[in-house]
DNA sequence: ATTATCTATAGATCTATAGATAATGC
DNA sequence: ATTATCTATAGATCTATAGATAATGC
């Protein structure tokens, strides 16, 4: 107990290196890509030696993997499921660092096996599944992939495109803009009467 | 006059050694993005020589950039306003090989400098620029940006990601249900009458 | 004689490892 | 004594070029 790691680094702290390299891949991940970052760069980023990032991570890919790793967060049962689509919408705005990271580091490494099989695995995990239980009907799926489709490409021209206005825009805003629209596209899909 | 081209690769043929490479580049760099590309993949599947590719392209990145670049096609002056959007669907579920291959090469490619900038202009100087002259309003920009970040979104699940059932749709039951939200969202950008 | 193609290789990477050194904990 | 860190380098790339060869056109 009491783990106490200074962040000065100039100690022996195999914990703190590991968190530093994993920090740092992010970061250069999520500029670069996959394929056009180099463990030197992560290293020199992290202040730490090329070698150890090895002896943590065995190798690239596996970095690679422990930086993009199960997001966790089952959005499903956060709460109504009438709001379940203003809950991934906000996933998806969230601008939090960590997220904005995650997201570039996996749409930029779109070359690569890993960040296919990343991107894959969380939209399907979490976006498709929870969508797919707020209907059913002939192309309940299809209609659940479109809605994917918009928050993915919200989420890939905000944070590796950097497009603006869009970008720069309130999230409530964009939120009220998409849900209303997204909503002609779903209701049928459910069983409520029609709104007025 | 009379070029003759023969396929059969066996003569000395400029044109079509350079026509092989930009074949087998838009097929490679669609496969495994600009940094999973190696040029000596690229002579292989084309069954030129590697230095060719040099030659006649000048270095990697002006290879991609040809195998990228200008794709023309105005969508704005095609056809009716009120039909645009569709004819931008249209354009982005376009499942003839050459334009899968282009968006899965620019796609693949987001963390390459070349890569970001041929989607940027593509999408400004024919999606956005087209659609931001259907309306006005404080946010009719974000309003098309969302709209593109729509299009987008289901070209990169279509093309990239292979998603299912999305992938395999009918473009026509596609386009219906996009159309029919997106209006939601931009009508109220024109100065329409309410509909009912 | 000109132009396309091929050979051979320079030079600069990049990932990954083996083994030496230095800092910690007992 | 153990564990973290660093040095040095193997081995395998990869882009790009210089210069030789071979096929075409006159």
């Amino acid at each position: 107990m009491g783990t106490g790691s200074e962040t000065s680094g100039r100690h022996k702290d195999a914990n703190a290196t590991r968190s530093a390299l994993l920090a740092a891949a992010r970061e250069v991940f999520a500029e670069k890509g996959f394929e056009g970052t180099t463990v030197r760069e992560i290293a020199a980023r992290a202040g730490a030696n090329q070698a150890l990032l090895f002896r943590y991570f065995g190798n690239k890919d596996e970095l690679f993997r422990a930086v993009v790793a199960d997001r966790g967060h089952r959005v499903l049962s956060e709460g109504p499921a009438d709001e379940l689509l203003g809950r991934l919408l906000a996933g998806m705005l969230n601008t939090a660092a960590d997220h904005q990271l995650w997201l570039q580091a996996a749409l930029r490494s779109s070359g690569h096996a890993s960040g296919v099989s990343v991107i894959r695995r969380e939209l399907d995990e979490r976006y498709v599944r929870a969508l797919s239980e707020l209907g059913d009907g002939p192309d309940a799926e299809l209609r659940a992939d479109l809605v994917v489709a918009w928050l993915l490409g919200i989420g890939l021209l905000r944070s590796v495109y950097h497009w603006e206005p869009l970008a720069s825009a309130d999230p409530a805003v964009v939120a009220d803009h998409v849900l209303r629209s997204a909503r002609v596209l779903l209701d049928r899909v459910s069983t409520n009467f029609p709104p007025s």
